[in-house]
DNA sequence: GACAATTATGATATAAAAATGTTATATTAT
DNA sequence: ATAATATAACATTTTTATATCATAATTGTC
């Protein structure tokens, strides 16, 4: 079989959620019909996706859809944060690395050393298997759908126990005015605990976060020592960043 | 043969977990394909690697690959497995996942009803969000990357807090004698715990388990409920079953 | 250093396997 | 009942692996 058709076709139905056979025939016109269903049988038996008469739709819960979709957004931008987050990490230093796409990326990207990682991403603790050097400790708590974390009064007293050297945060909305948002309670509690713990705190600001704002405010531009954007900050981030030492990077 | 080459060869291999014939070939462009397939055959032949049409297999993956290996493995018996699990699940009831391949297929198959999770594996958490009803309560604690599954001192306290109600704890190995085995302390400390805790405990035994012992015991047969397994115990298994009124589903 | 013996490599032909296409037949939806 | 779609069976093409032989490099011996 051909993987990289295969790949392309999962793809395709992984960003649409269905698919037609036909829509998939034009789009690689140099196989025949029989290939496309061949593909599609083994991406069947795979658990991927299910066939149905006419088209097949892709198997990935609803809840699932959601951070699947907002990890596809932006992934440049996100790599970007991740290569600029790196310089922050230093060998056998204590890390945190929040629930989140963009700390997800980040994970992807950290290298094999010694390090001890706390995060309340499940799906960044797994990603991180892939290393032998770091010790990977999962925060304790509920589950929120909406973003993969952890949260909740276990997480809590977990964090209050233990030192974290640098903390990645997960910023869902900013401005210069209120500071750093997020979308629930619980988010907002751990967010702030973990930034009054850290020894350094690094804002993970993409972009498109800058102009939206969240109902809790978790920190303000005198709680944090970075933040790490894809592209640049407007003035009035800029300003109030620099009246508080905060650094830009 | 050239010992350095094959070495270099081994080395991107055991790197890369897999490698295509083509990739080595664009590695090594000043030999001919004709000693590329020769030196698989040598590096399989010392056992390291397997070969297959295509391209070659290390035999040691990085845990996480080992992990999708395993989930691969005996998927009926996992499915079968699930389904007589599900019969000891009731609604509004509190219930604990234990990390390992089959409790996440467990989980793939759990119905939205109200239920209390509790689970040290992340897999299995990420899974259960696809429900609405069930409250996903991750444990915290330090990630086994064998069986990414999260186990320690942390991980302990919790469940100390906690009251489970039905208890799927996985078995890696297994004997009338000794009862049931895991492959270290920490992943021991958690399930003895967990199964001291919940009212109902329920081994989760796939067939090929029983052949096979760990280094530690956490249960004998007289601390569990239910044993659930894919096909059929042994004799011994089942005496010693009846004499510790143990269930066998 | 010359020489044989061993080992490694490359080229080509051949065999095996897998992927794809074609056609015929079965299934399903309306 | 009919048209659309899916599957099955077989033929064909393409890809990949192996066997064989010739040649080159390396090693050991005198």
């Amino acid at each position: 079989m051909n993987r990289i058709r295969q790949e392309k076709i999962q793809d395709y139905i992984e960003r649409n959620s269905v698919a037609t056979i036909k829509e998939l025939q034009a789009l690689f016109p140099d196989v025949s019909l029989m290939t496309i269903h061949r593909d599609l049988d083994a991406l069947e038996s795979t658990g991927a996706i299910v066939k149905y008469r006419g088209g097949v739709k892709s198997l990935h819960h609803p809840d699932d859809i959601e951070f699947n979709i907002r990890m596809r957004e932006n992934i440049q931008g996100k790599e970007i944060m991740a290569q600029k987050a790196l310089s922050l990490i230093k060998n056998r230093s204590s890390i945190f690395l929040d629930a989140g796409t963009s700390n997800l990326v980040l994970g992807k990207n950290i290298p094999d050393l010694s390090l001890n990682i706390i995060t309340t991403g499940p799906a960044i603790a797994i990603e991180l298997c892939r290393l032998h050097n770091p010790i990977v400790t999962v925060c304790c708590g509920d589950m929120n759908r909406k973003n993969m974390g952890i949260s909740g009064k276990n997480a809590l007293e977990m964090i209050d126990k233990i030192n974290i050297d640098t903390a990645f945060i997960g910023v869902s909305g900013a401005s210069s005015k209120v500071g750093f948002t997020c979308g629930t309670e619980a988010d907002m509690l751990i967010k702030s605990s973990v930034i009054k713990k850290a020894r350094v705190s690094v804002m993970m600001c993409a972009q498109e976060k800058l102009t939206r704002l969240m109902p809790y405010t978790f920190a303000s531009f005198s709680d944090v020592d970075y933040i790490i954007t894809d592209y640049e900050l407007s003035a009035d981030f800029k300003e109030e960043a620099e009246k508080n030492g905060v650094i830009i990077l």
